[in-house]
RNA sequence: GCGGAUGUGGUGAAAUUGGUAGACACGCUAGACUUAGGAUCUAGUGCUUCACGGCGUGUGGGUUCGAGUCCCUCCAUCCGCACCA
């Protein structure tokens, strides 16, 4: 006798979807829960084992909310712009849209026979103009607003222009690349182009020269998460420092907002600190040291400004741009070699040889602020163009890399901590009293901080700061397959398109690669001009969609917006996201910047887009390598399905281990689990195969399993934990078929407990025993307290903390009692072996410890 | 180097508040039924000992009547960041 997995499955799967069984409403009096998985890529190899086990968390998740009586919106889409399909396009020369419309359907297909209780009418793809429409939407908003630091959000850039026109920027408190100050009247006596090229320094999406990352071999230019250890992520090329002109992001601005927005959030700790580390916040001091032979200023950040004392040299990185002008005719040649030879280095080159020190002398000096010393200049690539302000002011008694250089090229290393040895190393100590410092002497390295912040201040030389590692994220990509950036320039002016002219749909071009002349693929296209004027040819990177889906999957029908104000103010976030560890430093930090930026213009009423986060680990196939259509180690879900059935494939998954552990593919034990599935199917049913049950109470010992298997598999629901889940379930059907129950009062209960785990069984069983709707949203079952009191407890009885023996004793009676009664048991005449206990700890209801 | 996570049987793991370590499952051993079984059922299964017992949660220490759980030390593995001033 056997189940049928096989005709259930498919049933079910029909069900739900004739009746749109899964279907949010967008209007309920129920409470909202809003469940979500992290986008898919469809990429061309379909979904492995791997892919379903977050899917599986979510809808187990969902189907239980569901049945505790939340109006729950869970979707499903995808995330189809991509590099993937572009490659396959260059090679094959088949549109990229056709590539991915085929992977969706083999998505769709696999996602489909695992019986998810996704919302599919509401799926979105990103690289469907209708869904892009408003990422392209969203990146207006973003060019037409700055970041007010006064109120601390961002705003219409109309109002930061009516500022200049009335006061120009001197008091303007934005967050800003400006370097310049100019009045009312300076704004308006200004060209366009001038007045243009301002604004772009306050934009929140920018067009700015920058150093880039640029990848050569994948022709494009990538952000700082999209390389791991020097070279891109994807395919491993190297990557390029190049100064180019681009869109970019500034995140900077929200950097402070997404490092104590992590508080009010539940993910993960080692998550939050990803984002923590990603975004790097040091507080510090600003220190500008002037040149002792022109005007020109070094400008420093230091998290140190205590060691001021023991600072002996500078060191500014070759890219710096006051290299030049500072360099001295005598030491132009060297230093010249030296910015020569620093830029020939690749990243990969300089991260490997971090522990070479290399630099050159510039010949120039500058004065220290309180000792009036001159301190020489030198240029060195240890030193980061792209942190603070690309120049240090050297202590080499208290930082190795400073002490390196020192030792590297004979300077002075001056200690100015008491007790510090500084004759092998660096010496950076945090404690300790300043010595050597004038005004500093003798304070405590905390107290002087803040005294020489102070004396920094009182001379206008700088000022204490907070610094912060994340830089801005370059937006710009040279391709094809993403959305295209809806700019156009007049005259070189670069301006928004107006809200009629979106979505400004991709082109169809000849060929998915450069032009001759090295510029993006969209350039091809003949008529890619606005009214005459050309188009911004570069696209936008895969976050741009996945920055926003949660929000339209609200309303993904809107026509007039990215989703009506009802249905955000209704769903406002996600409670509850299922996702990889892996997107940390990019689209979770993304999304986070893009939905308080909406909150800030009004467009969303939530500051923060995922308020619990949960990380599924990865599966590994069986030789502990990730699994990839490279090592030929893919599992496919497909083939389980067919040989043991979904239901089987989810309790499995699910029985695997933690969800959030990352674990090796092993199918030893799912037999064990379909073999659970059997024999829950025949609790229910006769050797005949017909169902076999009796409307009558179940018994007291009945009734106790059934409730303590409630009590467990609610919790673990809760907390996510779905493998103890399921063993409960396993630990109940056991006992339920040794005691041979068949009782309604009792089965009942068990199928809706189960449904979210094992849906197409459990409504088979509920079909069987006479029902006619769905389980899906049947009340889950209440556990109650008075099935599981006793009216005994089996102590434990240990002596000197180790068990001996156990005890049957009732509960109604009190310490002393139970002292006594253990004391006069024959069991603890042999372990007290006539000896009188010292102490006897008596725990109601748990244990009995003998101390002898 | 810095930060985070994890170390428990032959295997995947459980133990939610300090209270019977190893639930549940795989595997293995023996048996029953059977023409047969990769079906089903029963019993056993941390290590060690003939046994009483002893020992057991990466290491070493500590707190406690009692520690997988709390504190300190060290080790290993994995992940993230990595010249961040």
């Amino acid at each position: 006798m056997d189940y049928p997995f096989n005709s259930i499955e498919k049933k079910w799967q029909k069900y739900w979807q004739e009746q749109q069984t899964f279907a949010a409403q967008d209007q309920s009096d129920d409470p909202k829960f809003y469940v979500l998985d992290m986008f898919p890529y469809p990429s061309g190899a379909g979904l492995h084992v791997g892919h379903p086990l977050g899917y599986i968390a979510s809808d187990i998740y969902s189907r239980y909310k569901r049945h505790k009586g939340f109006n729950v919106l869970h979707p499903m889409g995808y995330d189809s712009f991509g590099l993937p399909a572009e490659q396959y396009a260059i090679q094959t020369g088949q549109h990229p849209k056709i590539t991915t419309e085929t992977n969706i359907a083999t998505y769709r297909r696999q996602l489909d026979q695992i019986g998810f209780s996704f919302d599919w009418q509401r799926a979105v793809q990103t690289s469907d103009p209708s869904y892009y429409k408003w990422t392209q939407w969203i990146f207006i908003q973003l060019f037409n607003s700055w970041y007010n630091t006064k109120t601390d959000q961002a705003e219409d850039i109309q109002s930061l222009i009516h500022l200049f026109e009335t006061e120009g920027n001197i008091d303007v408190n934005a967050h800003s690349d400006s370097t310049i100050e100019f009045s009312a009247e300076k704004w308006k006596s200004m060209s366009e182009m001038k007045q243009s090229e301002i604004l772009m320094d306050y934009r929140i999406a920018y067009l700015a020269n920058s150093f880039v990352n640029w990848c050569p071999a994948l022709g494009t230019v990538l952000a700082n998460d999209e390389i791991k250890e020097g070279v891109s992520e994807r395919g491993g090329h190297p990557v390029e420092r190049k100064k180019m002109r681009q869109w970019s992001m500034r995140i900077s601005a929200y950097a402070d907002r997404l490092l104590k927005g992590l508080e009010t959030i539940e993910w993960s700790d080692a998550l939050k600190e990803i984002q923590r580390n990603w975004i790097g916040k040091s507080e510090g001091a600003s220190i500008r040291f002037k040149s002792t032979s022109s005007e020109n200023e070094i400008e420093v950040f230091t998290t140190r400004p205590d060691t001021i004392f023991g600072v002996s040299f500078m060191v500014l990185a070759p890219e710096h741009e006051l290299v030049e002008v500072l360099t001295t005719e005598a030491q132009k040649e060297e230093v010249a070699a030296y910015v020569k030879y620093a830029a020939s280095r690749s990243e990969r080159e300089r991260m490997t040889e971090v522990k070479k020190v290399s630099g050159a002398f510039t010949g120039a000096y500058v004065l220290h602020p309180f000792s009036g010393e001159s301190l020489p200049v030198w240029i060195g690539d240890y030193v980061l163009a792209g942190y603070g302000t690309g120049a240090v002011m050297a202590v080499p008694s208290g930082d190795q890399r400073d002490w390196d250089f020192a030792q590297h090229f004979s300077l002075p290393i001056p200690a100015v901590i008491e007790g510090q040895d500084v004759s092998q190393g660096a010496d950076g100590r945090y404690e300790g009293r300043l010595c050597n410092s004038d005004f500093l002497d003798g304070l405590t390295v905390k107290v002087a901080i803040i005294k020489a912040i102070e004396s920094i201040e009182k001379k206008g030389i700088g000022n204490g700061k907070v610094n912060y590692r994340m830089r801005d994220a370059v937006f710009s990509r040279q391709r094809y397959w993403g959305e295209p950036i809806p700019i156009y320039y007049k005259n070189d002016i670069p301006k928004a398109l107006p809200i009629e002219a979106l979505p400004l749909s991709l082109p169809e071009i000849d060929k998915y690669l450069p032009t001759e002349d090295g510029e993006p693929p969209l350039a091809r296209a003949k008529e890619w001009n606005y009214g005459g004027n050309p188009i911004e040819t570069s696209t936008m990177p895969g976050w741009a969609g996945s920055s926003w889906y949660f929000f339209r999957y609200m309303d993904q029908m809107r026509k007039d917006g990215m989703a009506n104000k009802k249905s955000l103010n209704y769903w406002q976030n996600v409670d509850i996201y299922f996702g990889g560890a892996e997107h940390a430093t990019g689209h979770l930090l993304y999304a986070r910047f893009w939905t308080k930026f909406l909150n800030d213009r009004g467009y969303v009423k939530v500051d923060e887009p995922f308020k619990r986060l949960i990380n599924q680990g990865m599966i590994l196939a069986s030789d502990g390598q990730k699994m990839s259509k490279r090592y030929g180690n893919v599992v496919n879900p497909d083939d389980i399905v067919a040989q043991y059935g979904a239901d089987t494939l989810r309790l499995f998954e699910m029985f695997l281990g933690p969800l959030e552990q990352s674990k090796p593919w092993d199918t030893d034990s799912i037999e064990g689990v379909h073999r659970f599935l059997r024999k829950l199917w025949r609790l229910y049913h006769n050797a005949e195969n017909n169902i076999d049950i009796v409307d009558a109470e179940g018994s007291k010992e009945e009734l106790k399993v059934l409730h303590q298997c409630i009590k467990k598999v609610t919790e673990d629901i809760e907390r996510i934990s779905f493998n103890t889940a399921v063993s409960a379930f396993m630990i109940c059907v056991n006992r339920l078929t040794e005691l041979k129950c068949n009782k309604r009062s009792v089965l009942e209960p068990l199928s809706i407990l189960i449904a979210p785990f094992a849906p197409h069984i459990a409504e088979e069983l509920w079909l069987n025993m006479g029902h006619t709707h769905s389980i899906c949203k049947v009340p889950y079952p209440m556990y109650e307290k008075k099935f599981l009191v006793e009216d005994a407890h089996k102590y434990p009885v240990s002596f000197n903390g180790k068990v001996r023996f156990t005890l049957d004793l009732p509960n109604e009676m009190d310490k002393k009692a139970l002292e006594e009664a253990v004391l006069c048991s024959n069991e603890a005449k042999k372990w007290l072996g006539g000896k009188t206990p010292k102490k006897v700890i008596v725990v109601p209801q748990r244990i009995i410890n003998v101390v002898l």
